[in-house]
DNA sequence: AACACTATTATCCTTAGGTCGAATGCGACG
DNA sequence: CGTCGCATTCGACCTAAGGATAATAGTGTT
């Protein structure tokens, strides 16, 4: 594995260049590419369809949440995307895995757990940090797991069309943007509908809003809903 | 203004008694009618839809971030609405106004304040925290202040269409819950549209989603995005 | 070469969505 | 008390959306 190529995609150039050093070290005669935003992923990525593995980092500008994550691995499906984060919450693990990433490497790792992890997905497998309960304790999250996992199923155009579809665009318009034929854009659509179980537009969209878009609510909210103990 | 009639809505029962506590003591005659849930405020308020003043605590059960808000300007234009909140952020400030809030009372001022606080509102006027900057930094909080203020001119009928709309519904299906017929739901959904600047059902669905939802993204991430400054 | 999958497009048809105009009813204001 | 404005309601009419089916083509796998 010493011809390997890697894309290291984090808009922290400290953090990168650690992590630049660390990938150099474990993987002797590695080659990096590196990209600092959303934008430059997507250049470097096509410019590099071969590479073996890519390590994201989640939040980087451009597209916050798991936004980045969902369109590598519908447009490059071989290549293993492994997420690299500050945050440690299970939910977020466990959702990262749900569309498709072949680990979590928390930026806590220690470099030797680092190299086991790139080592293992490399290798295709998975790794995950210690020991992180596989299964969600509550219903709400059981359902958007599920919608994940839905998503991840979705093709390369049928993903395009639904961001698209989430910033409340016509299919006219998403058929111009990607120039093909609104009837194409029609059977994407029916085709993306199918997949994630519903019957209408709206229903996508909000739900695309929802479980890509920011860290957001139902990720949060585990540490803030239900009612507080408290005294009489 | 002895005679004046209040509505507490807070899930927090130390917190909602302390207010009672208070408020009575401030305002010697009141009476007070006390919602632990959206439900049980949406109860309340329509069995005392002459109360003079609504203390609101966002973030009930039943109804996170400024939905309940902007319910009550909507459904209840005549009653002032004083926000009651833990968090002193500015963004949501600002936004509580757009909505049409006639104070915002952070949990942390004082007894005396509130005093004046209440006697403000009560009064047809505006209170507020010591010196809110009231314009907003960012561009992007312009914007969404806009559509905050647009949301706020909706009609109660045109509201309630579009939560049901965000939550990803039909116009049929609306037009059962609401029972009136589907034309009346396309009417009302083009009156949404054309408030909201609009053109079509799925980016008022999404908008809704992104402003009346959980103090979202788009609030905290005030305090994570842009590119943290560091060395070389 | 055969196969599976994706993408593209077209046609036909049914249903959902959206605009316009109009009627009704209610409260404010002179 | 009449009238003005506004919210609500609704039908008629046209456009957008979505399902079904089928055909063509490229890609990568077996």
């Amino acid at each position: 594995m010493e011809n390997a190529k890697l894309i290291i995609a984090d808009d922290h150039p400290l953090f990168r260049s650690a992590l630049r050093e660390a990938v150099t070290q474990l993987l002797p005669g590695v080659t990096i590419v590196e990209a600092v935003s959303f934008q430059s992923l997507q250049q470097s990525a096509s410019e590099n369809s071969d590479a073996d593995l890519i390590l994201l980092d989640l939040n980087m500008p451009g597209a916050q949440g798991f936004s980045s994550l969902v369109y590598l691995r519908a447009q490059y499906p071989a290549i293993p995307v492994a997420i690299v984060s500050a945050t440690e919450e299970p939910a977020v693990i466990r959702r990262s895995l749900d569309f498709g990433a072949a680990a979590y490497i928390p930026k806590s790792t220690s470099i030797e757990q680092i190299g086991a992890a790139l080592r293992s997905v490399l290798d295709g497998g998975v790794w995950l940090p210690e020991h992180i309960p596989a299964t969600s304790a509550n219903d709400e999250e059981h359902k958007e797991r599920e919608l994940a996992q839905r998503v991840a199923s979705l093709t390369p155009q049928q993903l395009r069309v639904l961001l698209m579809l989430a910033d409340g665009r016509l299919n006219k318009q998403i058929a111009g943007d990607l120039e093909v034929s609104e009837a194409t854009i029609k059977a994407h659509m029916t085709a993306v509908l199918r997949k994630l179980g519903l019957y209408s537009r709206t229903q996508a969209a909000v739900l695309a809003q929802r479980l890509l878009q920011a860290e957001n609510a139902s990720l949060l909210s585990n540490d803030e809903t239900g009612s507080e103990p408290e005294a009489a």
